[in-house]
DNA sequence: ACGAGTGGCTAACGGCGTTAGCTACGAGGA
DNA sequence: TCCTCGTAGCTAACGCCGTTAGCCACTCGT
């Protein structure tokens, strides 16, 4: 139903894989300020200069995560378009991509905060997890605007930047609302 | 015009403002990361230990600076929306945001950034700056949406997220004419 | 004249990412 | 069987960070 397969995946040594699933544990329970090289080590029972025989860098260690972020969030992003249609899409696009990110807000933060890792991703990732904004909003533009009101909401409430008294799941309608009037009547043109 | 007035601002020595002003020339000019005590104090011609006699942490610092960001901001948001009326004020409201924004990156990013020190901001200051989105959307759940959408848009922008090729003006356009359509038409109640 | 507050200073601590250099082990070829 | 070489661990250490302790000079009010 996805016009391109999902890009494949950066393979990863053994090793490499154990410490991308220990840093990612730590990162979603304790945050990424927390997440040292030397406590990433301490819960694989080795120091903090070992893990430099598999990744060059923290940064690197932060790549990879991402990676992990854009392909589970596009997953789940592909999979709530391509459960609806015509303007549904748009609520049901939000609502999947709000789950998820509150789901993995470490996971979430990380990948969507300050310069995206380009050069250390698979290419096609990035483009590949946004198409869905494009399916359910029809317009480029459009798709742009959608994706930004989407990441605003969840930072803003993961970061508890909303008067606590706030009923969310009706700002969320207010917002899902104005774009999907705005998505244009599907022509009917048959597919190739 | 306003409802209230802005509220007043955390009163400061002579040398804290000096210190204030000097984290964010460094803050503007390198970013949050290079924004060091030692490199602080090395702007004031002074040693970092000197700086704990005008703040009690680096952490104060930072949030001397959310308070200017939150002043500055504030102000200019009800500028843009005092010179507008009924539905001109939503793209009116996102354009001074978005300007204000990106002329001050470093204030924008780390007013925006993480939680906000509530407990050291004068009482009011966020409710002051955040009801320009009030007046412009005329529905708090809207208002709510209006600035997520504001937020997303601006903190992608500053962070490169958008493809190079990304007509931007025309983004920030889709969106306001989303909101905009959703603006309830005011009643014609005559003022106090 | 003097005591107190103010605002500097140096030295130092523990934690961070990272590098250099050593070593134990296991697989492959002579 | 031994030798070599790559892999993956280790300790020690460096320079940076925020922060604290403790000292001292200067100014001002009484």
């Amino acid at each position: 139903m996805s016009t391109v397969q999902e890009p494949a995946r950066t393979s990863r040594t053994p090793r490499a894989a154990q410490i991308v699933a220990a840093a990612r544990e730590l990162l979603e329970e304790q945050g990424w300020g927390e997440v040292t090289m030397r406590a990433l080590a301490d819960r694989l029972g080795i120091r903090a200069p070992s893990l430099y025989k598999h990744f060059r860098n923290k940064e690197a260690v932060a790549a990879a995560l991402v990676e992990v972020a854009l392909a589970e969030m596009g997953a789940a992003l592909h999979g709530a378009v391509g459960g609806a249609s015509g303007a549904d899409r748009v609520p049901a696009l939000l609502a999947a991509y709000r789950r998820h990110a509150l789901a993995h807000p470490g996971l979430y933060r990380l990948a969507t905060t300050g310069r995206l890792p380009r050069e250390a991703l698979p290419e096609g990732l990035e483009e590949w997890a946004g198409r869905p904004f494009s399916l359910a909003a029809g317009d480029p533009h459009l798709a742009q605007a959608l994706w930004s009101y989407a990441h605003g909401m969840v930072v803003l409430e993961l970061d508890r930047r909303y008067p606590g008294d706030s009923d969310l799941d009706r700002t969320w309608q207010a917002g899902a609302r104005a774009f999907a009037a705005r998505v244009p009547a599907p022509e009917a043109a048959g597919g190739a």
